[in-house]
DNA sequence: TATCTCTATCGTCATTTAACGATTAACCAA
DNA sequence: TTGGTTAATCGTTAAATGACGATAGAGATA
């Protein structure tokens, strides 16, 4: 749909937020700082394709960064990112 | 996918944001307070139906109430809700 | 070099979503 | 009671999403 683009950047962090796996990822990657894709996989009951998908939307979103570190990947939160998302939704719906 | 309730509930909070024009529908009842829906149709770009459908999501999600008045229904937002629901992210996401 | 580990991507499939027009139902007003 | 609004719902269609297994490629390690 044509609209501002202050609300598409919202909705498609909320989309991004979307899904209880990636609301798992996120917590996960919040209390452990930062984590490599297995122990994720490990932690959720997914296959390890779907849960690449899930970080790469996390990733496109800009609130999960992934630094390759040899043959694994370290996927960590954009705290900054993720904090000026969420006071950016909280002012809009306020 | 099976996961933890609170995981859920923030999950499907984010989904019924999660679209550009549900953003720009809860922009529009914050400054108006209250409006019926075909109000909401003249200033979104799309058909009556698709306005009304997107309304059902937001109403299903609690954040928004809808009142029938006669032939027309009022839309406003569950303030009280909404802002529940806004610190509960925030807090999971701290 | 050969093998192993890790993860991204591909291909597939079933389900959900978003959009529309048409219809229906509820209610007001002539 | 008939006709006009208003909005929800139905039926349909195209596109997106979510899940999986299989595969490929990049790096470590034997």
């Amino acid at each position: 749909m044509k609209t501002s683009n202050l609300n598409n950047e919202i909705a498609d962090f909320c989309k991004a937020l979307g899904h209880p796996a990636r609301i798992e990822i996120l917590r996960h990657l919040l209390t452990e700082d930062k984590c490599i894709c297995g122990r994720i996989v490990e932690v959720l009951p997914l296959a390890q394709s779907t849960v690449s998908q899930h970080l790469k939307i996390l990733k496109d979103s800009g609130v999960v960064q992934g630094e390759v570190d040899g043959p694994k990947t370290c996927y960590c939160i954009d705290k900054k990112m993720l904090s000026g998302r969420l006071s950016e939704l909280q002012r809009l719906l306020t």
